[in-house]
RNA sequence: GGGCUAUUAGCUCAGUUGGUUAGAGCGCGCCUCUGAUAAGGGCGAGGUCUCUGGUUCGAGUCCAGAAUGGCCCA
């Protein structure tokens, strides 16, 4: 008879290969008919809150990793929250103004657009960053992410629009808000504002020339016995710069000479000198004197050409590549000479028009366009005897993107948040302190940030984004806004859009009868500048956290890439200080950026990128997760398709774990047949001690956002504890005994108590998978619909067992020496399976002897193999343990028969009339079975 | 150039306050089973703990410097 079918063997309809490409979208569909968002909206108020605000990536282009990492980090953590008792709603969010996405549009349009109003132009742009939204929201749903899709919050939503006006608008009330100077890349053809995405660097052509700028303060105390004039030497490529020369700018650590030379007396960096005489042609010099530049700082030059001062300054930006040392500093044409200007209180000095022609304050060159200039300004200097040196010059210099012409630095008016009038650096240093940073380290980074960061200049020249809700009197200039005009504003944008600005006059946007407090005319122009898109998203705390229900200020987390110390915590903070005197987040995690194995960013040119569309085509949205879930996001995370192959692996691994546990489960019924643990085996006990430890662990790691320590605990929990110990062991009773035998009802007890746990413990980072294998467990009295409605698993001391622990340790340890010795005998041909054999043991005195003769088990359940005994001695053939001393492990082949049903050598095989090719144990199994 | 950061087996990670021969899982190689089967079990090989100095009886661990990656600035 063939015994087969009397056999209990494992039976589930959870299919081994996954096939998750194809079934998780299925799934997503289901969810969703079922409303499992909503109904987890539903079962969780009441309970304690907890806020993830999510930060919104840029409506423009597909995702890539490091989108997938964000996102799949933040649904692990609102879905274990959830899981854990709090009411954790995810609203997703979406930043959509901005120049990448006008710019986008802009090349769309090309000729078009010169036809086209600013609202038309920003109309395009808001179907264009709709467009992408549509397009992301499909591809982070994939993910698994959950949360409010149908709902999220867009920058660009009419009531959030209203927002970002109105919490500037109250930056400028509190008088945190100032109208400033600053330079920027200009066009003077197109008449435009560039932004360095703008920009495109080209060879150009242009005067190289050194100048020399007369000292006119008293250095005798520094430069004692020289009675000739002493000059500083500056190089410039720009020497239409010249008329707006306010300093000289030396570098505080470098060392400084003054020479004496055929053309007076020159001061110049001491390393410069040799390069420098030999490129002026000087043959004979000397030096008199080192000098520190502290000591010439705040000293005064003379301007070449106009009868002012030029200030010697000390800056950390200049170098030694080129020119002297002593940088020609005009704080209206550069970003390093505003920066150091504004330390020594120069000016932001710019006589130069939107057309590029000097202004008319401009002495001998008024009203010429400032390229052309360029000869006249040398010549001048040369009649004065101050040109050292004239050559032409081609380097990379930066030219517009549209009409390819060189462009130039220019200051204009600019609004900006100060970071010091109204003590908004200090409180935002003082709330950093507050804030809880993950890694602790974000905190230096970001304190640093702040602590030296210039003020913020908020104003852009663009279209597409929110405009700065301020007028200009016509008549005196003076900046009008008041908290009428605020919030008259903020109610104009809820309803029309920001589009609204651009459409209406002054007139209709301002508070009726408003007058300027100055000069009390009535006559108003609109600010034209739109408001930096840092500003959008940092005000989210206001525009999302505030206003949206359910929501909270401040929020328990924000969580992006650590580049977002400087974009998005960072404007964040600022926004949220300035307004509130508090931080929106009380915790930020960040994590690292996604990089090839070797650790190098990934680039089109190494062609190691990886796509997340392409991970989940090939292996499914749970693979991408765990992969996410496996690092240690602290630092920077590798992918590759070797470590994709490694996760797939893995993967199939827990997931064939489960199956073959739910493959048991076939005539378990939960209500009837769970069984008490106090009168389970000691392995049984031991492996639910095991579970205890896994449940702890993980538990501990949730809390902790540890997801590679679940990751590598469950994994390795279902390969050593399960598949080759637990699982293996008790395949014998689950087979062989009497479907109701109550050591298989134990053993199915416990696989239910670890399967419950695993299948909760993986859900939030296995959202499909953990759904898949619940729905194909058993069904019990408050089995919920979805594993994703289902409470965390509780930590049940009634597993833990410590003194039985250290036992079965100790047991383990003797099983895994039985396992080697098999292994010889298995090279010597003297078995397969282990089953064939029989293992005799010779253990030394003490403990482990103790446990193993006073063992409830049976030992060769244990080793999986036919008889295991121990004896007092063995013969020298047999196999000495390598790990434990004195142990002794003889392997022969079993005695008697195999039995046909249960696979195991017993001498009472064949000895039974009625089953003929069964053992004893088996025999008795069929009379009840039969 | 500056700030922050990382570096332990091919891969992903452990490694307590410095203390035997640096661990795990995967992958790999070999063996085995065919009642978890596009599965399961066993054994084995793999490391100059990035490098160089220093402190110490003793350093993966502490100190200093460097290299190479990464992010952000300039």
């Amino acid at each position: 008879m063939d015994y087969k079918n009397t056999l209990n063997l494992p039976s589930t309809q959870f299919a081994m290969k996954a096939n998750l490409p194809q079934k998780e979208p299925q799934m997503m569909k289901e969810w969703e008919e079922k409303n499992i968002y909503k109904k987890l909206r539903e079962q969780s108020k009441g309970k304690p809150d907890f806020i993830l605000h999510d930060g919104p990536p840029y409506a423009n282009g597909n995702l890539h990793m490091g989108h997938a990492i964000n996102k799949i980090l933040k649904d692990v953590i609102i879905r274990s929250k959830q899981m854990s008792g709090f009411n954790a709603p995810y609203v997703p969010g979406w930043d959509c103004h901005g120049l990448p996405i006008e710019h986008n549009v802009d090349k769309k349009l090309g000729q078009k657009k010169k036809e086209m109003t600013e609202v038309q132009i920003r109309r395009e742009c808001r179907t264009y960053a709709q467009k992408f939204v549509d397009i992301q929201k499909e591809e982070f749903k994939r993910f698994g992410v959950a949360g409010e899709w149908d709902e999220p919050y867009l920058t660009m939503n009419y009531p959030y629009e209203a927002r970002i006006a109105k919490e500037c608008g109250e930056f400028a009330l509190s008088g945190d808000m100032f109208l400033g100077k600053k330079p920027i890349y200009w066009c003077c053809d197109c008449k435009t504002a560039l932004a360095e995405a703008e920009i495109e660097y080209e060879n150009h052509t242009s005067p190289s020339i050194f100048v020399k700028f007369p000292l006119i303060d008293d250095v005798s105390d520094i430069l004692p016995g020289i009675d000739q004039d002493i000059f500083v030497v500056i190089w410039t490529t720009t020497p239409w710069t010249i008329p707006a020369n306010l300093g000289v700018c030396l570098h505080p650590d470098f060392m400084y000479a003054a020479v004496q030379t055929d053309k007076g007396v020159l001061i110049l960096a001491k390393d410069m000198i040799e390069q420098v005489m030999k490129t002026l042609g000087i043959e004979k010099y000397s030096i008199i004197q080192d000098i520190a530049s502290k000591d010439l700082e705040n000293k005064k030059c003379k301007h070449p050409i106009y009868d002012r001062d030029s200030l010697i300054i000390l800056g950390n930006h200049v170098t030694l590549e080129a020119g002297t040392g002593c940088v020609h500093t005009a704080p209206g044409h550069g970003a390093d000479d505003h920066i150091v200007g504004k330390k020594y209180g120069l000016d932001c000095y710019c006589p130069v028009e939107d057309n590029g022609v000097f202004s008319n304050d401009v002495a001998h060159f008024a009203g010429k366009f400032i390229f052309k200039a360029n000869v006249e300004i040398n010549e001048k200097l040369d009649s004065l005897g101050l040109l050292l040196k004239n050559e032409n010059l081609s380097h990379s210099y930066p030219h517009c993107w549209r009409c390819k012409k060189p462009v130039i630095y220019r200051a204009t008016p600019q609004w900006f948040i100060s970071m010091d009038n109204m003590g908004l650096r200090d409180k935002s240093l003082e709330e950093i302190n507050t804030v809880q940073w993950i890694p602790s380290w974000g905190r230096e980074r970001i304190y640093a940030m702040i602590e030296n960061r210039p003020d913020w200049c908020l104003s852009r020249q663009r279209s597409w984004g929110v405009p700065i809700p301020v007028f200009h009197c016509k008549n005196c200039k003076h900046v009008y806004v008041t908290r009428e005009s605020v919030d008259k504003i903020h109610q104009l944008f809820t309803e029309h859009s920001s589009d609204i600005w651009f459409e209406k006059d002054a007139g209709f946007l301002m508070p009726e009868g408003a007058v300027c407090e100055k000069c009390g005319s009535d006559q108003f122009s609109k600010d034209h500048n739109i408001l930096d898109v840092w500003f959008d998203s940092g005000v989210s705390h206001a525009a999302v956290l505030e206003e949206r229900e359910g929501l909270k200020r401040p929020a328990d987390l924000y969580l992006e890439g650590s580049d977002q110390h400087r974009g998005w915590f960072h404007s964040s903070l600022l926004t949220a200080v300035g307004r509130t005197g508090k931080a929106p987040y009380k915790a930020v995690l960040t994590h690292g950026f996604v990089v090839d194995e070797h650790g190098r960013k990934m680039s089109k040119s190494l062609g190691n990128g990886v796509e997340p569309d392409s991970v989940i085509n090939k292996f499914g949205a749970d693979v991408l997760r765990l992969w996410a879930a496996s690092s240690d996001y602290k630092s920077d995370i590798s992918i590759s398709n070797n470590i994709i192959a490694q996760l797939s692996d893995a993967y199939r691994r827990i997931r064939n774990t489960c199956r073959f546990i739910l493959g048991n489960f076939e005539d378990f019924d939960i209500a009837k047949d769970m069984r008490p643990i106090k009168d389970m085996s000691e392995l049984d006990r031991f492996i639910l001690h095991r579970l205890h430890r896994v449940v702890k662990i993980c538990l501990a790691s949730y809390d902790k956002y540890e997801f590679h320590t679940i990751y590598h605990t469950l994994h390795t929990f279902c390969v050593v504890d399960l598949s080759s110990f637990y699982l293996d062991i008790i395949k014998d009773r689950l087979y062989t005994l009497p479907v109701s035998s109550s050591s298989r009802r134990d053993a199915q007890t416990v696989m239910f108590f670890i399967l419950d746990a695993l299948v909760k413990i993986m859900a939030p980072i296995l959202p499909f998978t953990a759904d898949e294998i619940y729905t194909h467990m058993p069904v019990w009295k408050d089995k919920k619909e979805s594993v994703h409605l289902e409470n965390m698993v509780q930590l049940d001391d009634e597993w833990k067992n410590d003194a039985l622990s250290q036992k079965w340790e100790n047991i383990r340890e003797l099983r895994s020496e039985v396992t080697k010795a098999l292994e010889e005998a298995r090279k010597l041909k003297l078995i397969g399976h282990p089953l064939d054999a029989a293992v005799q043991i010779q253990l030394p005195e003490g403990a482990l002897k103790t446990i193993i003769e006073n063992l409830t088990e049976q030992l060769n359940d244990i080793f999986i193999v036919s008889s295991a005994v121990v004896i007092d001695a063995l013969d020298d053939t047999a196999y000495q343990a390598k790990e434990i001393e004195g142990v002794f492990i003889k392997i022969t082949k079993a005695d008697g028969e195999k039995c046909q049903r249960c696979w195991r050598f017993d001498t009472t095989t064949g000895k039974n009339t009625r089953y003929e090719t069964t053992c004893d144990r088996c025999s008795q199994a069929l009379d009840q079975i039969l």
